[in-house]
DNA sequence: CTCCTTAACGATAATCGTTATCATTATCAT
DNA sequence: ATGATAATGATAACGATTATCGTTAAGGAG
């Protein structure tokens, strides 16, 4: 007997998917994990890559960032939870923010509230994007 | 001559839009909007909101906060910009954190980037929904 | 007040990321 | 090896939002 919620087969597909997410530092979408699992699993589908990733992200493997007006982006689960993204090029990357002050701190003024989590995500032109504009 | 962003004709389902989100404090979705304005115009269309909406948003009248996974929700504009959406209801409202403080700290380890904004969202149960699960 | 230009409208099709469906394939306990 | 069925790939469907386009109506000129 097992979990009902998690994959009960291991496929070629699902640990090329794993490894590529686990391997890749730049919180690559759905598209573009798919694109480099398919260097292992040539016929690979969107649909399986976002059927496996939702899977990894409910196991607590993956974490999913959610980004307005554009793809969310997936990243093997570390600490960190604040991310940037440049208005530009879509380059994201993580921000090493003392996330747990602040949760406290809105927390103080959130009273009657359970507060679960924070999606912290800053918005600006990155380090090259900001080099390049005059 | 105007500029060439912003609506240059008073109509009816402009101001109808305008006053709706102006007097509503509930973060509405363009979907409510469109439904509270039909009071004063009937036939208004879901795509018109939509159109006056961006409009004022980039006129900096209103605000736009994302929410992952469900429509974006709609504010007249004020200082706050962190917010906290319940998991189960949808409810949202404004978490009044030090926002300054905040953007100072993270600035402080995105050398090299130019920090514009930060979009703080914060998951939970609100107070009814946490009365209501046992 | 009427006419005329054209901004803005309503209806509807299109887009895009993501999820659901479903017949086919392939994993793995027997 | 075989069979039950989980997982796949292809594709249709979805929901939020944007674009299109013929029609309507602001609002300035006469």
């Amino acid at each position: 007997m097992q979990a009902d919620n998690v994959l009960k087969r291991n496929t070629r597909q699902k640990s090329a998917i794993e490894s590529v997410v686990l391997s890749s530092s730049d919180h690559p979408t759905a598209l573009t994990v798919c694109e480099r699992a398919k260097d292992m699993v040539p016929g690979l589908s969107l649909g399986t890559v976002y059927r496996v990733l939702n899977m990894l992200v409910k196991e607590g493997v993956v974490r999913e960032i959610s980004v307005p007006d554009a793809p969310s982006r997936f990243d093997k689960t570390t600490r960190t939870h604040a991310h940037f993204v440049c208005t530009v090029c879509g380059e994201l990357h993580d921000v090493e923010v003392d996330e747990g002050s602040f949760l406290r701190h809105a927390k103080e003024r959130c009273i009657g509230d359970e507060i679960d989590e924070a999606e912290i995500l800053f918005k600006g032109l990155c380090a090259d994007c900001k080099g390049v504009k005059p």
